[in-house]
DNA sequence: TCTGTTCAATTTTTT
DNA sequence: ATTGAACAGA
C-alpha cells in the first residue's frame, strides 16, 4: 500500500466517537437497520470470533460497521485495530465505509490493507531479521521467474524438461505452506530435477537475499520467521494489535493462517468473516479447511451465521441452495429471501458456441430495449478464452462492453519496463532490472554481452552495473556493446543526479524520452503502439500522486490494479472469479459443459476436492444475479482448435427443477411434453437431443455453417445500405482499436466486413474503425 | 543482431 | 486457433 504506516501515538478518542457511542436511546445510529445476526456479530467483540457470510448477507457492512463499533465504544484506538483483506480494492471499500461511518474526524488511522501490504510494513521495521535491508524490493511474478531462470541455467538444469514455471509453483507451493528450504518434506525435493528440490529453493532464497529482494510469498514468510524466533518483536505487535479482523477468511493460505495465529495470540480478539461455499482459491493455496477448523484451532470461538440474503430473489436463492447442496465439505447455511418470487432460472441449449453468444447478444438487446441498461448485466464465463465468442458477437453488433480483470495496468510490458528504468535510477544495483532494459530500446547490448557481465559479477560478487563499469575499462567488451554499455551507464547516472532534485514523475519523464524508450514506441506501428504511449503518460501521471519515488514504487509492487476510470453503460464481461464480491440484475452463465465447467483440468489435478471447488464457482456465479439468472450450454465447441461435440454440464443435472426451467429461444426445435416431466433441466434437453426436432436443428444449422456469411445481419444491412450509404468503401484502409490495420470488403451501411491484417476477417460496426 | 520458423502449451489470479 | 518462446539461419 502507498499509505504511510499508521501513527503510533494517537490522541485521546476525539469527540466524535465518544459521541458516537452514546447516541439516543442508548443506541449508535450506525446499528440501527441491522438484523438480528448481524447485530450480534458487530457487537460480540471480544474473544474469536467467525461469521459465516453467506453471499448477500451485508458481510462488508458487518465489518465495517462492527470496526466502527470497536471505535465508537472507546474499546480501542484506531491503530490498535488491524483489519485484513486479500485484495486492495476489497482494502479500500473497507477505508471508504468506515470513514462514512465515522465521519472524516476519526484520528489515527486503523492498519487496515491486504495480507501483503500489512506484512510488507511489519517486514521493512524488521528487515534486518530476515538478512534484508528496509529497503527491499518486492518482486513481482515476472522477475520471479527470470530469476529461477537464471538460476536453473546456471546450474546446468534442462529447462525443457524442468521449466522455471514450475519450480515457480512449486516456491509458490512451499510459500503457501509457510515451508522455508530446510523445512520442506523429503518427497518435494524428487518433485523437481532428480532430487534437487530443496537445494535449488535453498539457492533461490540465498539469491534473493543477495538482491535484497522478496518475492510475495516472503512478505508473509519472513514475518512468520521473525515472529516465530523473536518474541520479543512479536510482543510490541501483541501490544499493539488489540483487535484483528479478517475478510475473506475461506481464501486464506496455511502461511497467512500461521501468521494470523501469532498475531491472535495476543489479545485473543480475531474476527473472521467468510464463507466456505464461495471458497474458490484453492488452486493458489487456499485451503477451505482454515474456515472449517475455525472453532477447533480457536476454542471457544463464537460462530455467527448470516443466512438471510438481500441480494437475490427465492428462485435464485433456491437454484444456488441446492447446487451447492451436493458438496460434502461444508459448514452449511441455510439462505433465505423475503423476495420469494420472482424468475425461475433459465437454462437453456444451443449449437455450439457461436449460437451461445447469439443467443446471449440478443437477450441483452431485448433486456435493453425494455428500458434495461447494458451495466445491469454481466456475463460469466469459467475461463477468458470462452470471453472471445462474446467480444466479437458484441463488437459486430455494436454492444458496449468492457472486459473485467484482464491484464493489469502494471503488468503490462511497457510500463514494467518503464518501471525497471526507475528502480534503476534508484539503485543502480537491481540486477533485473538493469537486465531487463539494458537493451531496450535495442542498443547493440546483445545476450552474450549481458551473459558475460553476469558471468563477471557473480565471480566478483557484485551487481551486474559495476561489473559493467569495470569490463568497459578493459577490452574484454569491445565496439558497439561496449560504446552503448558507456552510454547507457552514463546516462544512469546523470539520472540518478537529476534525482536528487528533481520531482519524480518530471524525472520518469525525462528518463523515457532521453532513453529513447518513448520513441521506440512512437516509431513502432503495430496496433497497440498507441495505446501504450498512452499507458506510458498515465503512469507519470499517476506517479504525481505520491509524494516519493520510493512510495510509488511500493504502491506499485502491491497493487497490480490502476483505478480505471469506472463504468459506463457496458455489459460486463469477465470470468467466474472475478466476478465474486459483484452483483448484477441479469446474468449470463455460458458454457455449462462437461470439461467446460467443470473444467476438466481441474477435475484431473484435484479430484472430488477441485470438483467441490468448481462447484462452489457455480454458486458464485448465480448467487451474482439479483433478478434473473440465465445458465446456458452448447452441443458443440471449438476446444483448442478441434471441434467437441460436448455433454451439459453435470451442475445442470443437479439444479433443482423446482427453482428452474428449461428454455428454448432459438424457436429451431420444440421442446415437446418431456419438458414437464423431466427430473432435471438436463434431461429436459436430452431428450429434446433424441427428438426430430433437435435434428432439424442440427441440420438447420450445419447447413446454414456452410451457407451463411453473416445470417443474422443480413436483413437490417440491406435495409440501412438502401438508406444512406456507409462512411467506407470497399478496398479501404482502416483502423481498429482492437484488431489494428486492416481493408474493407464489404460495406453495408454501418456493417463492415474487413479483413484485417493480423486478426483475420472480422465483421465490425462502423463507429468501431476509423480510415486509416 | 535480427528475422522467420517451428513447437508446445493452453483455467482460474492476488499479492 | 492462437500465442509465445526457443532455435536456426542471414
Amino acid at each position: 500500500m502507498g499509505s504511510a504506516p499508521p501513527s503510533q501515538s494517537d490522541a485521546a478518542l476525539p469527540l466524535s466517537q465518544r459521541a458516537a457511542a452514546r447516541a439516543p436511546q442508548g443506541q449508535a445510529a450506525y446499528l440501527d437497520g441491522l438484523n438480528a445476526e448481524q447485530r450480534a456479530a458487530v457487537e460480540a467483540i471480544e474473544g474469536p470470533v467467525l461469521v459465516l457470510a453467506g453471499a448477500g448477507t451485508g458481510k462488508t457492512r458487518v465489518l465495517t460497521t462492527r470496526l466502527a463499533h470497536i471505535l465508537a465504544t472507546g474499546k480501542a484506538w484506531p491503530s490498535q485495530i488491524l483489519a485484513v483483506t486479500f485484495t486492495n480494492k476489497a482494502a479500500r471499500e473497507m477505508k471508504h465505509r468506515v470513514a462514512a461511518i465515522m465521519g472524516e474526524h476519526v484520528e489515527g488511522l486503523p492498519w487496515l490493507g491486504t495480507f501483503h501490504s500489512t506484512a510488507a510494513q511489519i517486514l521493512r521495521r524488521h528487515a534486518e531479521l530476515a538478512g534484508l535491508k528496509s529497503s527491499f524490493t518486492i518482486l513481482d511474478t515476472d522477475d520471479q521467474l527470470r530469476l529461477i531462470k537464471q538460476i536453473l541455467e546456471a546450474e546446468g538444469i534442462d529447462i525443457k524438461r524442468w521449466t522455471p514455471r514450475y519450480f515457480a509453483s512449486l516456491v509458490d507451493g512451499w510459500k503457501n505452506r509457510a515451508l522455508t528450504p530446510d523445512r520442506i518434506p523429503e518427497e518435494d525435493k524428487w518433485s523437481f530435477a532428480d532430487g534437487r528440490a530443496g537445494a535449488l529453493y535453498a539457492l533461490y532464497q540465498d539469491r534473493l537475499s543477495v538482491l535484497n529482494a522478496c518475492d510475495f510469498g516472503d512478505l508473509l514468510l519472513h514475518v512468520i520467521t521473525i515472529f516465530q524466533k523473536h518474541p520479543d518483536v512479536l510482543a510490541e505487535f501483541h501490544r499493539r494489535f488489540r483487535y484483528i479482523l479478517v475478510d475473506e477468511y475461506q481464501d486464506t493460505n496455511v502461511a497467512q493462517y500461521l501468521w494470523l495465529r501469532l498475531l491472535a495470540r495476543g489479545s485473543g480478539n480475531l474476527c473472521c468473516v467468510g464463507d466456505d461455499d464461495q471458497s474458490i482459491y484453492g488452486w493458489r493455496g487456499a485451503e477451505v479447511d482454515n474456515i472449517l477448523r475455525f472453532e477447533t484451532d480457536f476454542p471457544g470461538a463464537k460462530v455467527i451465521r448470516l443466512e438471510r440474503n438481500y441480494r437475490s430473489t427465492g428462485h435464485i436463492l433456491g437454484a444456488a441452495s441446492g447446487l451447492i447442496a451436493a458438496n460434502k465439505a461444508r459448514l452449511g447455511k441455510t439462505l433465505w429471501t423475503e423476495d420469494a418470487g420472482g424468475d425461475k432460472v433459465q437454462v437453456s441449449g444451443l449449437w455450439d458456441g457461436e449460437a451461445e453468444a447469439r443467443f446471449v447478444a440478443d437477450a441483452v438487446e431485448a433486456h435493453v430495449r425494455s428500458q434495461g441498461k447494458h451495466s445491469d448485466i454481466a456475463v460469466l464465463v469459467r475461463a477468458s478464452w470462452q470471453m472471445r465468442a462474446f467480444e466479437d458477437r458484441f463488437i459486430m453488433l455494436g454492444l458496449p462492453y468492457k472486459v473485467v480483470g484482464g491484464p493489469r495496468f502494471f503488468e503490462r510490458a511497457e510500463i514494467r519496463d518503464a518501471l525497471a528504468y526507475l528502480r534503476l535510477v534508484r539503485s543502480i544495483d537491481d540486477d533485473l532490472a538493469f537486465e531487463r532494459v539494458v537493451n531496450t530500446p535495442k542498443r547493440g547490448i546483445g545476450d552474450t554481452t549481458v551473459q558475460r557481465l553476469a558471468a563477471a559479477a557473480r565471480g566478483a560478487r557484485t551487481s551486474i552495473a559495476e561489473a559493467a563499469r569495470l569490463m568497459v575499462q578493459t577490452d574484454e567488451i569491445r565496439g558497439k556493446a561496449r560504446t552503448s554499455l558507456q552510454v547507457f551507464l552514463r546516462d544512469i547516472d546523470r539520472w540518478a543526479g537529476q534525482a536528487e532534485t528533481m520531482r519524480h514523475d518530471e524525472l520518469a519523464e525525462i528518463v523515457l524520452d532521453e532513453s529513447g524508450y518513448t520513441a521506440m514506441w512512437r516509431e513502432d506501428k503495430s496496433p497497440q503502439a498507441a495505446g501504450r504511449l498512452d499507458n506510458l503518460k498515465e503512469l507519470v501521471r499517476s506517479m504525481g500522486e505520491f509524494d516519493s519515488l520510493d512510495a510509488f514504487l511500493e504502491h506499485i509492487a502491491l497493487v497490480s490494479d490502476a483505478d480505471r476510470a469506472e463504468d459506463g453503460d457496458e455489459v460486463s464481461l469477465m470470468t467466474l472469479h472475478a466476478a465474486k464480491g459483484l452483483e448484477f440484475p441479469l446474468v449470463f452463465l455460458p458454457g455449462w459443459e462437461e470439461t467446460v465447467f467443470p473444467s476438466q483440468r481441474a477435475l484431473d489435478e484435484g479430484g472430488t476436492a477441485a470438483l467441490e471447488e468448481e462447484r462452489r464457482l457455480a454458486y458464485v456465479g448465480i448467487t451474482r444475479a439479483r433478478e434473473r439468472a440465465v445458465i446456458s450450454f452448447t452441443a458443440n465447441r471449438m476446444i483448442f482448435g478441434r471441434w467437441q461435440s460436448v455433454l451439459p454440464s453435470r451442475f445442470i443435472d443437479e439444479m433443482p427443477p423446482d427453482h428452474c426451467e428449461a428454455k428454448s429461444e432459438t424457436g429451431y426445435y420444440d421442446a415437446g411434453p418431456g419438458f414437464q416431466e423431466a427430473a432435471t433441466p438436463a434431461d429436459a434437453f436430452r431428450s429434446s437431443y433424441e427428438s426430430p426436432g433437435w435434428r432439424r436443428f442440427q441440420e438447420s444449422q450445419a447447413a446454414g455453417r456452410r451457407a451463411e456469411a453473416s445470417p443474422v445481419i443480413e436483413g437490417q444491412a440491406t435495409l440501412i445500405s438502401s438508406g444512406k450509404p456507409g462512411k467506407f468503401a470497399r478496398g479501404q484502409r482502416v483502423f481498429h482499436q482492437k484488431f489494428g490495420y486492416g481493408q474493407v470488403m464489404e460495406a453495408d451501411g454501418d456493417k463492415l466486413t474487413v479483413a484485417f491484417d493480423k486478426a483475420g476477417t472480422k465483421k465490425v460496426v462502423a463507429s468501431f474503425v476509423e480510415a486509416a
